[in-house]
DNA sequence: CAAAATATTAAACATCTGTTTAAAATAGTT
DNA sequence: AACTATTTTAAACAGATGTTTAATATTTTG
């Protein structure tokens, strides 16, 4: 009865590699077993289909990608306070998962992918309250008059396009790797003081 | 001799929705043929292969992606009118093509697509002597200090990613696609205000 | 240990993949 | 008109695809 749970994990681990690298339509169930030293037919004895296997994946990946903002959004800050840190988690997260903007980003997008529930990844950042803090920091007017969609938006463009274009900047202006890191850890500060100083004028002129 | 251009053209764009649509691996020759209407070996008699086709496709696409920029940082203008103008056509063009941001995005991390030459679209760019302007306005204090590198990105994240993201935007906050229009319309306003701002500081309080 | 349940394997399946072939249809040339 | 070059077609190709099967190995249970 009780199953080795050592087979499963490798092929999950291994499939969350490859599709995350490649996407559902750029790689293969063998390409996936192959990866995890496992055979072709264990992958769907386990997980039944590779549709299965990826929307396990997909699921988690959205997980990740929602993990940042409901950690540091749920703590005791105010909310300039919150959006430094929040940047700079994002940033240290992305720089060691570079792949999965681009990899929820191109999901999403798939036609014939049916499931898109996201709303319970975002019902998550709105359990921490921190729209409920945007509103009435909005009402003592510390904080610029902005809706949830396009904070939210300002945010997310800023902190994972760096990552998702990193291939393409390469490509545009002639970097390598090394190069490319300094950079986007110059952008992180940019990103930071352009978005605080935005949404939070007042504050951030007291502070000059 | 005279060959009919139009079953060549007609594959070609054919092959052009449908890459942008489903990108490379998402898609089959024979799916970009019924889409032309026309036979599976005629897209191989004319562009010998599905990589070459493909190869034509996306540097079609990386040409409209960075004609924009190129247009408006052509003109005689000041850069903070500059910036507003490539602002507003940006989001213009993009409400017309939202697929193309990914699909570019989804391309040039796909590994074996080799030919990443994107040096030559950023060098038109650099050609319309932008950055050189910069340089100018930066030296007489009309601009904040910023790299080409960080200046780039910031107007390609805050200008791509909002149509990227458009699919999981509506899954995450249950949007339909009258309801993102203007929500994007705003958004265009708020970058707008966001990015001349932080670039142009005493000119835009000069404004207010 | 024997029986039952679970895990793993190699092989087969039907279909789809990119590409090629060789014949047929069409257009152009003399 | 006959001949040549070009375009279009249906069919075939070899290999890859997701998935299933049926047999074997391993573990768990009584």
């Amino acid at each position: 009865m009780k199953k080795d749970i050592s087979t499963e994990e490798r092929i999950k681990e291994a499939a969350r590699a490859v599709f995350i690298a490649k996407g559902f339509s750029g790689c293969s169930t063998r390409e996936i077993a192959k990866a995890s030293g496992m055979n072709v037919a264990l992958v769907n004895y386990y997980f039944r289909s590779k549709s299965q296997l990826f929307q396990l994946i997909f699921n988690s990946a959205m997980e990740d990608f929602t993990n940042t903002m409901v950690e540091v959004f749920s703590r005791d800050l105010t909310l300039p306070e919150k959006m430094r840190i929040l940047i700079e988690k994002e940033y240290e997260f992305l720089s060691q998962h570079p792949e999965l903007p681009s990899f929820i980003i191109q999901e999403t997008n798939r036609e014939s992918n049916i499931a898109h529930d996201n709303f319970g990844f975002f019902q998550k950042i709105v359990d921490t309250g921190i729209f409920q803090q945007c509103v009435e920091a909005q009402e003592r007017e510390e904080m610029r008059k902005i809706d949830i969609f396009n904070l939210t938006l300002l945010i997310i463009s800023n902190c994972h396009y760096p990552f998702m274009s990193r291939n393409m900047l390469k490509g545009m202006l002639k970097l390598n790797d090394s190069q490319l890191i300094p950079n986007i850890e110059i952008h992180k500060k940019h990103v930071s003081d352009l978005l605080i100083s935005y949404l939070f004028p007042k504050i951030s002129k007291n502070e000059e």
